[in-house]
DNA sequence: TTGTAGGCGTTATCAC
DNA sequence: GTGATAACGCCTACAA
């Protein structure tokens, strides 16, 4: 079982071990009759290549890059978290993985960052914009294996989507928020922007199973906190003295100032909320919130890099395989 | 920023290439002076190993083991494809994966299978039983690493466990029953079996939560359906003879045969079950389920297969690096 | 206690 | 078109 290796084709086939390789890696400058020999003797041998010879050989590095948003939200905090958690392993397998944080919403400043990148590979988490889009196709252009990170750029030229189905995550929200709160008040919720693309699905999907199956349920217009805290704790507390609230679905970031409203309004709203942070995870606790929507960053991060290496090496991706599965936290299982 | 190799290493402190390799894997027989001396070199040029020219060089090759029940409930299904999926990437970087199957149950047969294993790491899914667990420790006093897989061993020596928290798995069916429910009828539990600490942790995890915050919703004394589809069908449908259920908690497999009670069961239970498989999914979509839970065969076994890795090369595992976290289905998400 | 000389499997550079 | 031959970075005899 000690594989066979490249010798082994050669010797079989009777060819040279450059002719193998040329085989192999389809480099061309080879004549029909040795490509169907040494096709054989791989065959024969049931050869498999050895990937760290080869990378050793090509002296490979594995140069990646996350474009993120700079900012002192929980999420961001865990995905670099959960990056920093896997440096260790990876440089010793010859991947450096670089992080290049940009300005939420500041298109401009995005597009600087990807056009100042120097990598193999980028998983990106930025604005929907056409400026981005231009920047994506030069990146592809460029050689550079580009795929979109928690929020998705459907129509750009990106190979690969990691991150949860937004859509189906404010479905389930919404499921939640219909069957916990069965037949009260009505259901405020707070997005960071709406014009932000995984927002704006998730409100989607809450807002068609809302309708769909509990239409019964006032739903109040949806409105947008910029993922700011004082912001969101700002528009709840206004909506709440409006009229009392039966339900909170808060789509985005911004979740400090949810829990500061929640804690100055008298009666308590049935509370579906994005993203396990500390806050998050207290507010649970403390029985603040009911619930807490949640990609996990781990997987996510640990999918990106995978992806990115296996774009590198050319091999085939699923479809499905950047799909991170959603988790749900109630103050059980926190 | 080509990394710094041993060869630096050895220039640097001015001594031979087999030193620096004795200091970096300590292997002894060096002088205190010349310890530190390497050291400093390794300080100054921050070398770090390149793991795929060290396992070139010693031919390592990873044997992986996986033992986990046969028999064809859609979860072990889901598993072995989980498996197999990686399996081409897998064999790239030198990592055999080899799958024995075991009968579900059948501890004599468990034992032998481990009795018989030759592989340098196994992931193990299995009855716990004394016997077992001496089979555990003498793999490990072999030099063989162990890791429970879905279902632990937490009195065994085995370094680390993989899967889910299954009371908090229990606790989190709990909340939900008790939400969905809101007030109306008893409550029954179907497990597998009881003596499988998998089942028997979520049971006692679904059964706090119902005492401690829906006391006034009646639990019926837990049934064994054996993770048979025919005595599952059984047990349920008496079960609803006797009297009308208000909601119905499968912890174990043989969803079939609780799909094919529900659909002779005039009045349809809150019903939440484990384990997302083809049948599952469809009585989501037909609404005979309200709520999945399920563990993602895909990152479970992936994480099994991380941590063997680290485990043979010696790395440190993070006491949550097994935690496989809980998705949750509803027909809005599938 | 320390150093030298291969060799691991692949790729790249030359000649032929 | 093809085939030797020398790297790549590390480990491991074996020699000193």
């Amino acid at each position: 079982m000690g594989n066979a290796t490249v010798h082994d084709v050669a010797r079989i086939a009777q060819v040279g071990l450059a002719t193998v390789d040329r085989v192999l890696n389809n480099r061309g400058n080879v004549s029909a009759k040795t490509v169907a020999k040494v096709q054989a003797a791989v065959a024969q041998t049931g050869y498999v290549r050895n990937l760290a010879a080869a990378n050793l050989a090509r002296q490979r590095v594995y140069r990646l890059c996350f474009v993120i948003p700079a900012g002192e939200t929980g999420f961001i905090a865990s995905l670099l978290h959960a990056i920093e958690a896997q440096r260790a392993a990876l440089i010793e397998d010859q991947v450096l993985v670089h992080i290049v944080q940009t300005r939420a919403f500041d298109v401009a400043g995005q597009v600087a960052a990807l056009r100042g990148l120097d990598c193999d590979a980028v998983a990106i988490m930025v604005s929907e914009a056409p400026d981005i889009q231009d920047e994506v196709a030069r990146l592809r252009s460029a050689g550079v294996h580009v795929l979109t990170f928690v929020a998705d750029l459907p129509r750009s030229d990106r190979e690969a989507y990691v991150g949860i189905d937004n859509v189906a995550a404010g479905r389930l929200a919404g499921d939640f928020m219909g069957r916990f709160l069965h037949g009260a008040g009505p259901v405020l919720m707070v997005a960071g922007s709406l014009a932000a693309r995984d927002h704006n699905e998730r409100m989607m999907g809450f807002r068609q199973v809302m309708q769909e199956r509990f239409a019964s349920l006032p739903l109040l217009p949806a409105m947008e906190g910029a993922d700011d805290a004082a912001t969101v704790e700002r528009l709840v507390l206004e909506a709440a003295q409006a009229q009392a609230l039966g339900g909170i679905y808060a789509i985005g970031a911004g979740n400090r100032g949810l829990v500061a409203a929640l804690r100055n309004m008298a009666q308590r709203p049935v509370t579906i909320v994005h993203e396990l942070t500390p806050t998050s995870r207290n507010a649970l606790r403390d029985g603040l919130f009911d619930l807490v929507l949640d990609q996990d960053c781990t997987a996510a991060t640990a999918t990106a890099i995978k992806i990115m290496r296996d774009l590198i090496e050319g091999r085939e991706i699923p479809a499905e395989a950047g799909k991170i599965r959603l988790n749900i936290h109630s103050r059980e299982n926190i």
